[in-house]
DNA sequence: CCTGGAGTTGTCCTA
DNA sequence: TTAGGACAACTCCAG
C-alpha cells in the first residue's frame, strides 16, 4: 500500500506514530506543505520561519532528500499528490489550533470520499485534550487538579523506533523544494539569531541530553536563574515536533534520579499539556479574555511605551535584557518572560494582545497554545491566572534572580561598568560613579519610562475599578 | 447538593 | 534583620 505521510508539527522520524504506521503498511510519500490557507494571524512569525527552514533541511537530509516540500493550499495539494502517485492511504499527527482542526476534518472527509484510508494520530501530546476532563465532563480550569489527573492517568508510550534506512519512498518527481517555501528572511539576520540553536531531530536529542547532564540536577532552583541556563531549552523542538513529549518524559525518567528536580521538570511538560487543553476547550484563547470581567479593563494605548518595551529601552535593566535576548536569540529565559510580561500588562498597562503578538513574531518557540495561555496567565485574565495583586518588581526580581548581573550585562552591555549595587536601579546611581563607569544616564541608557511604585498603584486601582464595574 | 480546602512563579508593611 | 500576614474574595474541584 502506498501512503502519503503529511508532516506538520511532527518533524522527526522517531516516535512518530503516524509516520510509523505509514511505513509499516508499505511505501511512503513524505510531504510537507506550507499552507497558504492559514489565516494571517496564525501565520508563522519571522523567527519561527527561520527555525522551520533549518528543521526542514534536517528532516529532508534524514530522508535522503526525498521530502516533498510545497507551498500552497493543502486542501488541493494533498488530493492532487494522492492522484498523481496512486496513493491509497494518508496519515498525519493531529494539530490542535482551531483552524488546523477545521482544515483537517474537512480534508479527511474529502479524502475519504475519494476512497482513501485516512488516519490521524496523537504525536504531539501526552494526553488528548478530550481525555483530560473532569468526572462531570467539563474541562479543568485550574492547573493543580489537572496535573494530578494527568499524573494519575499517565500511560507512558514506548517511543516507537523506526529504521530510517529501510523507509521505502514512493518515487516522485517533485522539484520545487525548500527554497520555494521562501522561509528565510530576505536579509539573513537569522544566522546570527540561531547560532546557539540546532533545529531538527538530532539537535533536539542533543539538547535533551545536554539538559539531563547539566541542568536537571539543579532544575528546581536553578531554572529561575537566567544566567545559569538550567532550563531545558526544548520548547521550540517540542513545538515543531522534532522531539515528542513522550520521548522527553521517558529519557528524563530513565536518565535522571526521580527526585524533586525531575518532578518539577515533568510539571513543566504538563503545563504544555494544560495550555493545549485550554486551547482545545476554549478555541478563542488567543483573542478573548477567559475571564469576561477583563473585557472592561482600562488598558492604556501608547505606541511609544510599546516601542520602548519591544526594543528593550524601558530603563529597567532586567526587562531590557529580556527583550533584547528575545530579539537577538529568538528566545527568552522563562523567569524573564514573566518579568517582562508583568511589566507590559501591569506597569505599562498595555493590552496583553500586544505582548502575545510581539512574542509570536519574535519567538522561535512561538506556540499558539502556550503563548496565548501564558499571556492570559500573566495578565490575570486566564484560567487559574496570577492574582491581580501579584506584580513583579523589576528591581527586586533582578537582584534576586540575577544578583551578579551576568545575564543582564550580557544583553545590556552599556551597563557593564555599573556596580552591582546600582545595576537594577541605575537612576539612583550617583553621577560620579556612573561617570567613572563611562555611562551618562538618560543618554547611554534610558531613564525609566514609567515609575514602578506609581504605575503599580495605578494598576491596582484599575483592577479594583474593573471589579467594581463587573459587579455593578 | 453541600462542604471544605486549595489555588506556579510576588510585594510590601509591620512587628 | 527577618518572618509573617495582608492583599480580595472567588471559583474550582473532590469527596
Amino acid at each position: 500500500m502506498r501512503t502519503l505521510h503529511w508532516f506538520r508539527n511532527d518533524l522527526r522520524l522517531q516516535d512518530n506514530p503516524a509516520l510509523l504506521a505509514a511505513c509499516q503498511q508499505g511505501a511512503v510519500l513524505p510531504v510537507f506543505i506550507l499552507d497558504t490557507d492559514e489565516p494571517a494571524r496564525s501565520a508563522l512569525g519571522g523567527a519561527s520561519r527561520a527555525w522551520l527552514h533549518r528543521s526542514l533541511t534536517a528532516l529532508n537530509a534524514s530522508l535522503n532528500n526525498n521530502l516533498v516540500m510545497l507551498k500552497g493550499s493543502a486542501q488541493t495539494l494533498i488530493p492532487d499528490l494522492c492522484a498523481r502517485y496512486q496513493i491509497e492511504a494518508v496519515t498525519w499527527n493531529r494539530g490542535y489550533e482551531p483552524w488546523t482542526i477545521q482544515r483537517d476534518s474537512g480534508l479527511k472527509t474529502a479524502l475519504k470520499a475519494r476512497g482513501l484510508a485516512v488516519t490521524s494520530f496523537n504525536g504531539a501530546l501526552l494526553f488528548e485534550p478530550w481525555d483530560t476532563v473532569k468526572k462531570d465532563g467539563f474541562p479543568y480550569r485550574v492547573y493543580t487538579p489537572f496535573y494530578k489527573h494527568c499524573m494519575a492517568n499517565l500511560s507512558p508510550r514506548i517511543p516507537g523506533v523506526l529504521n530510517a534506512t529501510r523507509i521505502r519512498v514512493v518515487p516522485h518527481a517533485e522539484q520545487a523544494g525548500l527554497e520555494s517555501l521562501a522561509l528565510r528572511p530576505p536579509v539573513t539576520w537569522d544566522d546570527a539569531m540561531l547560532t546557539d540553536w540546532t533545529p531538527g531531530e538530532q539537535g533536539a536529542q542533543r539538547r535533551l541530553q545536554h539538559f539531563l547532564a547539566t541542568g536537571m540536577g539543579d532544575y528546581r532552583e536553578g531554572r529561575d536563574f537566567p544566567a545559569k541556563r538550567s532550563v531545558s531549552g526544548l520548547s521550540a523542538h517540542l513545538h515543531f515536533g522534532e522531539i515528542s513529549p513522550h520521548q522527553v518524559l521517558a529519557s528524563a525518567r530513565a536518565e535522571s534520579p526521580s527526585d524533586d528536580n525531575q518532578a518539577h521538570f515533568i510539571k513543566e511538560l504538563v503545563w504544555r499539556e494544560f495550555s493545549y487543553n485550554l486551547l482545545y476547550h476554549f478555541p478563542t484563547l488567543q483573542e478573548k479574555n477567559l475571564q469576561a470581567k477583563f473585557d472592561h479593563f482600562p488598558w492604556e494605548a501608547n505606541e511609544a511605551l510599546l516601542k520602548a518595551w519591544q526594543t528593550g529601552q524601558t530603563g529597567y535593566p532586567i526587562v531590557d535584557a529580556g527583550m533584547r535576548e528575545l530579539w537577538q536569540t529568538g528566545s527568552m529565559h522563562n523567569r524573564v518572560r514573566m518579568i517582562v510580561a508583568s511589566f507590559l500588562v501591569k506597569n505599562l498597562r498595555l493590552h496583553w494582545h500586544h505582548g502575545e503578538r510581539w512574542f509570536w513574531d519574535c519567538l522561535v518557540d512561538a506556540d499558539l497554545a502556550s503563548n496565548s495561555a501564558s499571556w492570559q496567565w500573566a495578565a490575570g485574565c486566564g484560567c487559574d491566572a496570577a492574582p491581580y495583586f501579584r506584580i513583579f518588581n523589576p528591581t527586586t526580581q533582578g537582584q534576586r534572580f540575577d544578583p551578579d548581573g551576568e545575564y543582564t550585562r550580557r544583553y545590556v552591555p552599556e551597563l557593564l561598568g555599573l556596580p552591582n549595587q546600582y545595576l537594577y536601579e541605575p537612576w539612583a546611581c550617583p553621577v560620579e560613579i556612573s561617570r567613572a563607569a563611562g555611562i551618562v544616564m538618560g543618554k547611554d541608557y534610558p531613564a525609566p519610562i514609567v515609575e514602578v511604585k506609581a504605575s503599580r498603584e495605578a494598576a491596582l486601582l484599575a483592577f479594583s475599578e474593573m471589579k467594581r464595574r463587573a459587579a455593578g
